[in-house]
DNA sequence: GGATAATTCAAACGTATGATTGAAACGGGC
DNA sequence: GCCCGTTTCAATCATACGTTTGAATTATCC
C-alpha cells in the first residue's frame, strides 16, 4: 500500500516520475487515443520503467483517470469563479445575461490552453473525445463534469425563459457537442477553413464560440410560421 | 485474388456472409469503437469463421472502409438530391434561404436513422464518432464526405452573407460537430435531458437541429457595441 | 457430372498488450 | 551508519490480437 506523503523534497532536476509518467500520456491519449496508446510507449516516452505506471498509477486505466485528476480541479474552480464573478457583477437575485455565462462557460478552458503549458491543450483534446467515446475509460468521467455542468445548466437556463425545457435541452446538448469537436481537434478547423479560422488565437476561439452560441441558444422557440427561411441574424 | 463477381444467386436464407460481417461489425464499431473491437468479436457476433472477415474484406482497415462503401453512397445521394430540389424551388439563379440548407443538410441522415434498418442508425454513430477521431481508420474516410461537404459549404455560404469567411468557416465547423455529437451518441441527450428530449423522433430532431443551426449561422457577424449580452433571439 | 473457381474452416503464427514479480537501488530519520 | 519504507528495474506471465495457411467444402459452368 504505497501512500506517497512526500514523494520528493527534490524535485529542482525536471520532474517527479509520476508526472513524466502523466505528460506522455496525456500526449500520446490525446494524439492516439486510449485505446491505441499502449503503457510501453507510455513509459518509453517518458523515460521510465514499464512497470512504473501501474506502480504508480494502479493500472492504464487509473493513469487515464490521474491525467483528469491533475487537471479538472483546475479547470472547474476557474469556470465556476467566472460564472460567480458574473454573478455579482449583475447583483443578487438578477438573471446573468446570456452572453455573460457562456464567456464564463468558454473562457477558462480556451485561455488555459493558449498559455504555454502544452499539457493542458492535450487533457482538452482528451476530454472532448470523451464526449463520444464509450467504454470504462470514458464512463468514469462523467461525474467529473456533472457539478459544472449543473451550475451553467441553471445559469442559462435562467438566462433563456423563452425556450421550454425541451428545447432549452436540446440547444444546450448540441452547443456542448460543438465545443467538445473544437476541443477535440483544433486543427481540423485550420485546414478545412485554408488558414481563415487560428484556432490558437484564444481571443478570436472565445469571440467565435459565444457569438455561435449565442445564436445557437437565443433563437426563437417555435419556428415563425412563414415558410423562407432567411437569415434573421443581422439586425 | 478472388473478386466476386457474382456472390451467390440464391440469397433467400438470410443474408451474404460479407453482410453478416457488415452487420456485425457495425454494431460492435459503433457501440466499442474500431480498437476496442476485435475481428474475433465481429466473426463470432455474424456467426462466420474468423478467417472470413480477411478473405472479404482484406484487413480490419478494409473492413471498416467496406462499411463506409455501403452506406454513405445512398446518403451522399439523398442529400445532394435534397440540395438540388431546394435549389429548383427556389429559381435558377437565386439563393436558397438558410433554412432550406440546413433542412436538405440534415434530413436525410435523420430520416434514415428513423427507418426501421438499425444499421444505418450505427453507421451514422460511427461516421460521427470519426469526427473527432485519429489514426488510419479516420484518414481514410476524410474524401468520403468532401463532395457532399464543398456542396453544402458553397449553398450555405450564399445564403449567409453577412458574414466573412472566417466567421463563416467558424459557424459552419462548430454547427458541423454538434451534428456529429448528436449522430454519435443519440441516447446521452435523452437521458442528460430528462427524458424531455425524444432523440427517436425524426421529426422533432430534424426541428431542432435546423432551429439550432439558424441561430448559430445566422447569428449577427460583429458583436452589437452593446454590453449587456441579452438574448436577441425572441422577435 | 466432372473440372474449376469461390468460399469456408480449424489451426496456427508472430507479435503486442496490461499486469506482476522479486530483487536491486535509493532516501530520509534517528 | 544503519534501517526501513519508497521507488526503480529487468524479466516474465498469461492473454488477446490481426493475419496467414492449406485443406475441406461448396457453388458454378460447360
Amino acid at each position: 500500500m504505497p501512500t506517497p506523503s512526500t514523494p520528493r523534497s527534490d524535485r529542482s532536476s525536471s520532474s517527479t516520475t509520476k508526472e513524466k509518467i502523466l505528460d506522455a500520456a496525456e500526449e500520446l491519449f490525446s494524439e492516439l487515443g486510449y485505446d491505441a496508446t499502449s503503457l510501453r510507449a507510455v513509459t518509453k516516452t517518458a523515460g521510465v520503467n514499464l512497470a512504473a505506471v501501474n506502480y504508480h498509477c494502479g493500472s492504464k486505466l487509473g493513469l487515464f483517470r490521474a491525467i483528469f485528476e491533475r487537471r479538472i480541479g483546475p479547470l472547474n474552480r476557474e469556470r465556476l469563479a467566472a460564472l460567480e464573478r458574473a454573478r455579482e457583477r449583475v447583483g443578487e437575485g438578477k438573471v446573468i445575461p446570456l452572453g455573460e455565462v457562456l464567456r464564463a462557460f468558454f473562457e477558462a478552458p480556451v485561455r488555459m490552453a493558449a498559455r504555454e503549458d502544452p499539457g493542458f491543450r492535450r487533457f482538452l483534446r482528451i476530454a472532448g473525445r470523451m464526449q463520444s467515446a464509450s467504454g470504462d475509460h470514458a464512463n468514469a468521467l462523467v461525474p467529473v463534469f456533472a457539478e459544472v455542468r449543473e451550475h451553467f445548466h441553471a445559469a442559462l437556463r435562467a438566462a433563456l425563459p423563452h425556450l421550454d425545457d425541451r428545447d432549452f435541452s436540446w440547444r444546450l446538448h448540441l452547443l456542448i457537442g460543438a465545443m467538445c469537436t473544437l476541443f477535440a481537434d483544433p486543427q481540423r478547423i485550420a485546414i478545412l477553413s485554408q488558414g481563415h479560422c487560428d484556432p490558437e488565437n484564444p481571443d478570436e476561439v472565445l469571440a467565435q464560440l459565444i457569438a455561435f452560441g449565442k445564436g445557437a441558444l437565443g433563437a426563437p422557440s417555435k419556428e415563425p410560421l412563414d415558410e423562407d427561411g432567411a437569415a434573421e441574424g443581422p439586425a
